[in-house]
RNA sequence: GGGCGGUUAGCUCAAUUGGCAGAGCAUCUCGCUUACAUCGAGAGGGUUGCAGGUUCGAGUCCUGCACCGCCCACCA
């Protein structure tokens, strides 16, 4: 037999997956009878609008080790992986595309966009699928589910219907951050902060002088809010003053409120509940003494018709006009150009966030975070690195009422219908449903409903991924992989996901849904830089893997790699580990060169030295089992690495040479030579699976498993 | 404003309960020796960010500071 010189990983990968899933062993439940206790992980779902980046490559590494090697101790293991419809974000997307084509998500009707944003995803999830298997993921196929699947559906609308009828799901007018580009409201989440030089003006309201950086939300003014204890206003408060605005003269109520910093500005200030949280907030508390919020801007982002001569214009426009005329009328004592403030933007287009005043559907979410944090705080669930913990804790802490609504055209639409007949302005008649389009309204039993034009947050949904995944009538047997193992996902998505997901879970099913959550970070260039396309720094994972292998692309996101901490990947790093992986294949290439009369079958004496040397590798397994038992893969990587190469190769097969010249000690070194290296196949299997078959299968070994992945583990 | 992480060899990172500061990559020298030059043998390279403190002993524990990064909140 004839061995090159050089292993060549892209001639033989794909093959090797292939023996895999013909085995079927990816199937938990065709697994050989040994395998019992259950062990399982939920595959964080891609988004099925875009090839894979490295940082997919890392996640499905670490979990792929985790499967790899549960499975060959002995578990019964289920990686059950899926793809994400990403609404908000895959209409983004989409939109874009169609703007390269000229053509708009406006001028087609919503079920065409619809259909063809599904064909879409559809491609993409091929796509997705083929390059995840490029990985070597050893996850269940049959069990492949996408967010927009019938079940996942079902599941978010008993969810929604359930907390309807339990009081906490509400329908309320309420500021929310509103983005005029995207024309969709957002979470708290979604928004982001940017430190911004904004003029800040004074503006003369009667005998007051107040500081604003908005003075085109003045129309919407609705009190002047001083401190309670702020001497220099005191004989102001609970009057109504005169002001000239510049619709002419008009009254305003001054009231007192804590929330007023007396060192900010002039420490009086305009309060504008429609388009400030905090004026918001205000009104809230004083909503006896001042007259409902008056809505200055509407969803594009105009002035409305409060705003007078200004209706029509543009927010942007309107302040500095309004400013300007505000100076020509005396009514601008003066402006601070220097002041820094931070901006709320969209977290997508970095565009200015319109608080605005709108109905939409929020969960009442005090009730569903209690649970959460003590699922946490009595150890139920185990947070990887422990530091996340106080940061998981902390949200909760604070949490805010949760905005699920989106004005989005992708995603699930939200089962609420609105009885027109009996619904009055202020008080809306609302009929939710698990899906199922009523007939008639439950109060007035009128047909005319009007239903919600609204989609579902989508973290609303994929809140609800382990158990809409997991339980159903229809697959009884999957029930018992939940709570599952192992939550492995990014650190950047423990408020939106995996938060949510302890939430949820706790609400529909009184489990947790996992007993683990491990964070890992986020991929960097060399540079320490953040890897995006516009910077040009990416590292494409197929395009390295079909260069230097995909087993070498999965040691360098092995090693090196800490959970919650950033990893830093350079090209270079791969080069390295496929000289590792090369190595290997020549470790293999010695042994068969040197052991061809060698027969599995026979049991030659050990020497003394043969017997230390096996003592040694079980050993250094249990060092490398116990770091992976310990979620440390970085360690675990590095024994393996550091011991099969400079112990291994380079200090037992060097030694070896004198002794299997040796005809009294030849085979029984033989032996020892290929019971470690068997051995070392074994514990690198999880990390580097195709180059493990490969050699496997060609080893001359005694009953040898049809593959490698349900070998046994070598100790344990 | 609140919180978290980091600062160790040129680079990326390790260092269990405090116990001789280690790897990989890079660099330099030598070697194409019958597994492998995608290799081997060897070498250089550190006042562990700064200042104190505890201790027989501190990279590790305590206090303060500096710088870098991140998260959360947000005051007009």
């Amino acid at each position: 037999m004839e061995i090159p010189k050089a292993y060549k990983p892209d001639e033989r990968e794909s093959g090797i997956y292939e023996i895999w899933e013909k085995s079927g062993y990816f199937d938990p439940e065709k697994l050989p009878p040994g395998h019992k206790e259950p062990f399982s992980i939920l595959m964080p779902p891609p988004n099925a609008n875009d090839p894979l980046h490295i940082g997919h490559a890392m996640f499905i590494t670490i979990q792929d080790i985790l499967i790899r090697y549960n499975r060959m101790r002995g578990k019964k293991t289920l990686w059950l992986p899926g793809a994400d419809h990403a609404g908000f974000e895959t209409q983004v997307v989409f939109e874009r595309k169609l703007e390269e084509k000229g053509e708009s998500r406006l001028d087609m009707k919503r079920d065409e966009f619809y259909d063809r944003v599904w064909n879409y995803t559809q491609e993409n999830r091929k796509v997705v699928k083929s390059q995840i298997k490029k990985l070597g993921a050893s996850c269940d196929w049959s069990k492949d589910t996408f967010t927009l699947d019938d079940k996942v559906i079902k599941t978010a609308y008993k969810t929604f219907k359930k907390m309807a009828d339990e009081g906490l799901i509400y329908r309320g007018k309420r500021l929310i951050n509103y983005c005029t580009n995207h024309q969709t409201a957002f979470s708290d989440l979604e928004v982001e902060y940017v430190e911004t030089k904004t003029p800040l003006y004074y503006i003369k309201y009667g005998p007051f002088i107040l500081a604003t950086t908005r003075p085109e939300t003045k129309f919407g003014d609705t009190a002047i809010a001083v401190h309670p204890e702020d001497r220099r206003y005191e004989k102001y408060v609970g009057k109504e003053i005169k002001i000239e605005t510049l619709l002419g003269e008009r009254m305003i109520k001054v009231i007192a409120d804590e929330a007023v910093d007396r060192d900010f500005g002039t420490g009086a200030v305009k309060v504008t509940p429609a388009h400030s949280e905090a004026d918001f907030e205000i009104w809230q508390r004083h909503k006896d003494e001042m007259p409902e919020p008056i809505e200055a801007i509407d969803k594009e982002g105009k002035m409305t018709s409060a705003a007078g001569p200004y209706e029509g214009m543009s927010a942007k426009k309107a302040r500095n006009k309004v400013a300007a005329d505000m100076k020509e009328k005396g009514l601008l004592q003066r402006v601070d150009e220097d002041y820094i403030h931070n901006l709320s933007v969209c977290y997508k287009c970095k565009k200015e966030i319109e608080p605005l005043l709108m109905e939409q559907w929020f969960i009442d979410i005090k009730p569903l975070a209690e649970p959460a944090a003590d699922a946490v705080k009595n150890g139920d669930i185990k947070i990887i690195p422990d530091n996340y913990r106080k940061i998981y804790l902390h949200w909760l802490d604070n949490i805010k009422d949760w905005n699920i609504s989106r004005q989005n055209w992708w995603g699930i639409p939200i089962p609420a219908w609105r009885c027109v007949d009996c619904s009055t302005e202020d008080n809306p008649h609302w009929i939710i449903t698990e899906g199922d389009e009523p007939k008639k309204c439950d109060n007035c039993q009128s047909d005319n409903l009007k239903k919600d034009t609204d989609v579902f947050d989508t973290w609303f949904s994929s809140g609800q991924w382990p158990f809409a995944t997991l339980i159903s009538e229809k697959e009884p047997e999957l029930k018992k992989y939940y709570p599952t193992s192992v939550m492995e996902t990014g650190y950047d998505i423990l408020f939106f996901w995996v938060i949510r997901m302890v939430m949820l879970s706790l609400y529909r099913t009184k489990e947790i849904p996992f007993k683990n959550v491990y964070l890992h970070g986020l991929v960097r260039d060399e540079n320490k830089e953040k890897m995006s396309k516009s910077k040009g720094n990416v590292i494409n994972p197929i395009e390295v893997s079909e260069e230097y292998g995909t087993d070498a692309l999965r040691m360098s996101l092995t090693i090196g790699n800490m959970p919650g901490k950033d990893a830093v990947i350079s090209e270079n790093e791969i080069k390295g580990y496929r000289n590792y992986v090369n190595k290997i294949w020549n470790m293999f290439r010695f042994l068969m060169m040197r052991c061809n009369d060698y027969d599995p079958e026979n049991n030659p004496s050990l020497t003394k030295e043969d017997e230390n040397l096996l003592k040694e590798f079980t050993e250094k397994a249990k060092e490398i089992t116990d770091h992976i038992d310990r979620f440390e893969f970085s360690h675990a990587a590095e024994t393996l690495y550091h011991y099969s190469w400079h112990r291994f190769a380079d200090e037992i097969i060097e030694e070896s040479k004198e002794v299997l010249d040796d005809q009294n000690k030849k085979s029984g070194r033989q032996k020892v030579l290929i019971t470690i290296f068997a051995g070392i196949l074994k514990l690198a299997h999880p990390f580097i699976p195709f180059i493990t078959e490969e050699i496997y299968q060609k080893l001359p070994l005694k009953d040898k498993k049809e593959t490698i992945m349900i070998e046994e583990w070598p100790i344990n």
